[in-house]
DNA sequence: GTCTATAGAATGATAGAC
DNA sequence: GTCTATCATTCTATAGAC
């Protein structure tokens, strides 16, 4: 029921060898055969939670045997921290939209964008990553400390800079990340809420940029920066 | 492994039995179990998803061998439904904070000040929430498309007139009740996130303090309101 | 590498004594 | 009402044939 013995994987950026083809020890077929099992996983997961996913549903979604499912991934854990691992590196090139403008406004407007379209296409790893941090991150608790608190550290440093100079309101930058990251990923962990609100409809592209542009304008705006006109 | 057959309460705001005395047939006793059992579910349950908690753990947790947890509560389904819905009549009451407030700033804040309330005092109950929301709404299903749906539906169109009198900025609604929502709750659904970036360390109550007046004053500045000076 | 059959462990629920 | 002992089921994981 626990989860023990989760210290098996302390990397910080993994998955090389699934995401593109640099491994040469694995075949083409064999990523291929992987990937299918992780989309799969990650599916179950964000429906089920962990033990709520069973490795014999996973592996019919995959279309493959239970047994061929092992052969892949030794155990149930080791595919879900792949899993939950491959939402890190989603998570962190959002990171970087933070960084590549240097006046406030900008910053914090294509960080919004680029997480609301992260909301938008990987709505299930949003949610997986949501649970393993409501459970109490047992398999990336290590991963927490150390990328996710040195991004945070850093980025709360920019923006106090920003406050020194006189660019926006004084308000401690942590809670101001803690609501851009709640807001964006609502529209992810929430989705089921959002569309039964919605009328029981999917968000169309109009209603995914009429919320893009109304996070960002209550967020700009509340920190006191101006919002480009009609972006 | 889906939990169907969960259509077995229809019931929109129950456990008056529960909460109050009002029940003659149920003594103290029966009572004083009952919410022991619950308070132990709400933890495992938010701890470990509905799968993930046994009725072994919870009843270890409660104190009473699993049997007796089985003769107050028939199934673990109707034992995590009472835990869901008993989030629910909080949740409501929060709602009630913003009614009692006819000028919008006025009402926001204390919303949100409420609503902060609430993720301190009962993180496990918003956990549980969270999860079943995300996993689909297998159990509640039926309450997001009536109370809440209600809800929702007549709080937008109070901010909607006050948008039209030009008390606030133009926004829909719909995105600022979000906003209010996903913020708050992520002091207690990601309280694992938000220690951990905080050394560690619990938030006291000056951090509690600051994390609301923060939300507060992005969110009202966000949609053109002012912030009460010091409160 | 693939897959059937099954071992081995855990879990929800209950029978039945007290 | 309480609790021990146990059943029936389900799940992860693997052995072993192909």
């Amino acid at each position: 029921m626990k989860r023990q013995n989760v210290q098996f994987l302390n990397v910080k950026r993994v998955r090389k060898s699934v995401a593109d083809g640099s491994n040469f020890k694995q075949s083409a077929t064999r990523n291929k055969k992987k990937e299918a099992i992780l989309v799969a996983a990650e599916k179950m997961f964000a429906d089920y939670g962990f033990r709520g996913a069973t490795t014999q549903v996973i592996a019919d979604l995959a279309g493959i045997p239970k047994a061929n499912l092992h052969y892949y991934f030794p155990t149930k854990e080791a595919l879900y921290s792949q899993v939950v691992q491959n939402i890190f590196d989603i998570w962190l090139e959002a990171a970087d939209s933070f960084d590549q403008n240097q006046d406030p406004a900008s910053a914090l407007a294509s960080y919004i964008d680029k997480k609301m379209e992260i909301s938008r296409a990987h709505p299930n790893g949003s949610k997986v990553w949501a649970n393993e941090v409501m459970h109490g991150a047992p398999i990336i608790q290590d991963y927490l400390e150390t990328t996710l608190k040195e991004w945070t550290i850093s980025r709360e440093a920019v923006i106090q800079s920003w406050i020194d100079e006189g660019l926006m309101d004084q308000i401690d930058p942590k809670h101001l990340l803690y609501m851009i990251w709640a807001t964006t990923q609502h529209y992810a962990d929430f989705v089921h809420q959002v569309e039964t609100l919605n009328d029981g409809q999917a968000f169309d592209d109009d209603a995914w940029e009429a919320a893009t542009r109304d996070v960002k304008k209550i967020i700009l705006r509340g920190v006191g920066l101006s919002v480009g006109d009609d972006k």
